[in-house]
DNA sequence: CCAAAAGTGTTCGCTCTACACCCATGG
DNA sequence: CCATGGGTGTAGAGCGAACACTTTTGG
């Protein structure tokens, strides 16, 4: 019921917007993670994450965290869930609005690891500042629910690349080998990519079709 | 990255828990909503909700905001979405986290339409304050689509129920009917209730076999 | 010619769907 | 005996899972 305006400083209160980068390389899903040089938990890994300014709304927070890094404009992103469990931030209240990103490996590949951020295998992380690795596990298990429903894992892949990569895509995230001809079989029923025509070379055996997706940049909900 | 805390009278923001009160009656899936007496929006249609106190989650609020209307204490509750455009509010900024909650209809009996708040068919609302219209029709999609994974809809019923009256929550949600053999083959299969033995009486007919849970209180995510 | 990954179909079992009639009760 | 909703089974279609060999290339 929206009582009058809390006493400010008192309850001191902000809002955060914190992102879960994805991205898939070297056979493993990888998250982006930063080191903090400030208390609390300075030294620690955590998040991409801002403070949210006067009059942006979470979706913008989170899309400067993104722009921020580097040019990460223009990737997939989904709100995740609200973490406000009081003291989860030792320095007061925040309340953080966690999403998470798809980043395509190709563009990945534009952001080194470096000594202030850097990707982290999924499966092996350190661990991480506040509840952050609260915010990674759920992430990861809404990536994988929504491989089987919904055309997302298009999003972590460059504009042309070959169903074995995808494939890997979908048994990294899901932990599990796939059936090739199955998945091609399902693939192909989506009718989401085409052959382009051109061929991959990569090594000392046949050369891969190239595929692109039909329509870039829509996730469909899919059966 | 959580910068130096901001300046607070300045950037004055505020939290709150706004929840979604669903329960099925007159063969309609309904809505609680309660009419506003202050500005913004006085006389209009709201959701229950509150700003957050000092050292409450948002889980907390949206507790206290069910626990506020009369018990709805041990009612299902799950969080939705946070709406956080600047300017949702025009008294200033404030970042909802939406709950959704179900209460059965043996509860929601105890909760009488009043000046201040009544039952509303979500199919035919009046105009709501705020952005309180698409937190509604979000709610409605997310129960829609877990009726199809989850035993989530049990949740709406009270401790015994016939099988058509589950059906007709289906069906009300659904907004579709669903045949009565495949309904039953597919509840049964779920091994979610039990026969109690006992049969309800309700017309010049048959009467119908009465049922219960076997797990209270847990949604099961089933396939 | 050898190694390595690309590419390709069929069968079987299960699940989902469509569909119609008798039963128990009250009036 | 009539009206009303309760309760029950089966057959066909569609979908997903299991499964092995040939092709193309580089070295």
């Amino acid at each position: 019921m929206r009582e009058a305006e809390a006493a400010c400083p008192a309850g001191w209160l902000g809002v955060s917007a914190d992102v879960v980068v994805f991205s898939v390389g070297d056979d493993a899903l990888r998250v982006r993670l930063q080191r903090r040089h400030r208390t609390p938990f300075a030294g620690s890994l955590a998040l991409p994450g801002t403070l949210l300014r006067d009059d942006e709304s979470p979706e913008e927070g989170a899309q400067r965290v993104l722009g921020g890094d580097v040019g990460l404009d223009r990737v997939y992103r989904e709100q995740l869930y609200t973490f406000g469990r009081p003291g989860r931030d030792p320095r007061g209240r925040v309340v953080a609005v966690a999403y998470f990103a798809l980043v395509p490996a190709s563009v990945a590949a534009g952001l080194p690891d470096g000594p202030d951020a850097a990707w982290h295998a999924v499966d092996a992380l350190p661990p991480l500042a506040f509840d952050h690795a609260e915010m990674v596990a759920m992430a990861h298990r809404r990536l994988s629910a929504k491989l089987a429903y919904s055309t997302i894992a298009l999003e972590l892949m460059p504009e042309r690349f070959t169903l074995s990569h995808l494939q890997g895509v979908y048994e990294v995230i899901g932990g599990e080998p796939l059936d090739k001809r199955n998945f091609r079989k399902r693939i192909g029923a989506l009718e989401c990519v085409e052959p382009t025509g051109e061929t991959y070379r990569a090594g000392n055996h046949r050369p891969a079709r190239l595929y692109r997706r039909r329509t870039p940049g829509r996730v469909e909900i899919i059966k």
